[in-house]
DNA sequence: TACTATATAGACAAGTCTGTATGAATTTAT
DNA sequence: ATAAATTCATACAGACTTGTCTATATAGTA
């Protein structure tokens, strides 16, 4: 699973073959199908297990930088930067996952959807906490700024897109 | 390359196989072996032709909903909910290439990384044109916003996140 | 009309992929 | 120490992939 986990991650899912992580893991290949039934079930427990690992970093990172509510918002934008400069960074592999699995019946999709829900219900969380005004609404464009520091960051592989993230989000709750 | 184009971008070029491209074409292999040497260089002028299409799209709809520089850059925001309206939206076909196509090598992926940059530019080219202080820093910011609303969306199935990034694109032009 | 490109249809090679079968080795539990 | 469960290594089936080869048909031009 830890193989299948850097690969997957690192190279997609699509590329990486059976074969591959059987190989890099040094575990015979009925001892994988003994534990997942296939491939696309190996798939769906890396999203749910990555699910879980990067959520609980994530916040346990934000509500170690700050304790205000307005400042664990922006410590947000400092966890992410954390994110993108390490040098196995390769994106968001729920947003990855989620172009990959074109079927939307594939049990990893579901997995990768309600990622990103969860994090919005985690800015929404924050933002209620900071008693701003029209929560849903600065909930949903924070969601856009890390969302889209996410993919710029991905592509352009520099972790700068934090910082402006983090100067819009000021922008955003704070109006200067 | 019309079929190519929509299958491509609908289910994505790794689980698009050449013989479904020749089947829906009508197209004999050969002849498309004759006009694109491989499946990759194919891919690689499917998103230079894309490439091209989508920023004429783009631009002529800005620049058609409004004259005034400020006004464009909001209108930026229309365009995309235009675009993410469609039926057949998925996405941004140089966000989704750029993470099927893994290997920094691959002739299409340059054309994908390129593709952001250009939308930067015009970004750039507009906060320029309205005369807004640190344009670079504002120009990153809305890039933010264009490419987390292109995903949001896309993860939603709904066209909600181009409203929010007006709304917060608003907010960082103009304090309100 | 005859020649030259180009397009077509389909078989084919060589390799990939997932998932299964099998028997031996190894670990674990009683 | 003996029995049970698990893991290993490897071969294999069947389906898929890209790209090539061949032979026929069609269209354009001198």
């Amino acid at each position: 699973m830890q193989t299948a986990s850097t690969l997957f991650y690192q190279e997609g899912v699509h590329t990486v073959g059976i074969d591959r992580i059987i190989a890099e893991s040094g575990v015979a290949k009925m001892s994988l199908y003994n534990h997942f039934k296939s491939k696309d079930a190996l798939i769906a427990a890396w999203l749910e297990q990555r699910d879980a690992n990067w959520r609980e970093w994530f916040q346990k990172t934000v509500e170690k930088k700050a304790t205000d509510p307005v400042e664990r918002l922006f410590a947000m934008f400092d966890a992410l930067e954390e994110w993108f400069s390490q040098p196995d960074f390769r994106g968001c592999a729920f947003i990855n996952s989620s172009i990959e699995l074109v079927d939307a019946e594939h049990p990893g999709y579901r997995v990768a959807i309600d990622h990103q829900q969860a994090i919005y219900d985690y800015i929404l969380q924050l933002v209620n906490a900071a008693e701003i005004a029209n929560p849903e609404v600065v909930g949903e464009q924070l969601l856009l700024l890390v969302e889209g520091a996410i993919v710029v960051a991905m592509m352009r592989r520099q972790p700068a897109a934090a910082t402006h993230a983090k100067a819009a989000a000021t922008m955003l709750i704070r109006g200067t």
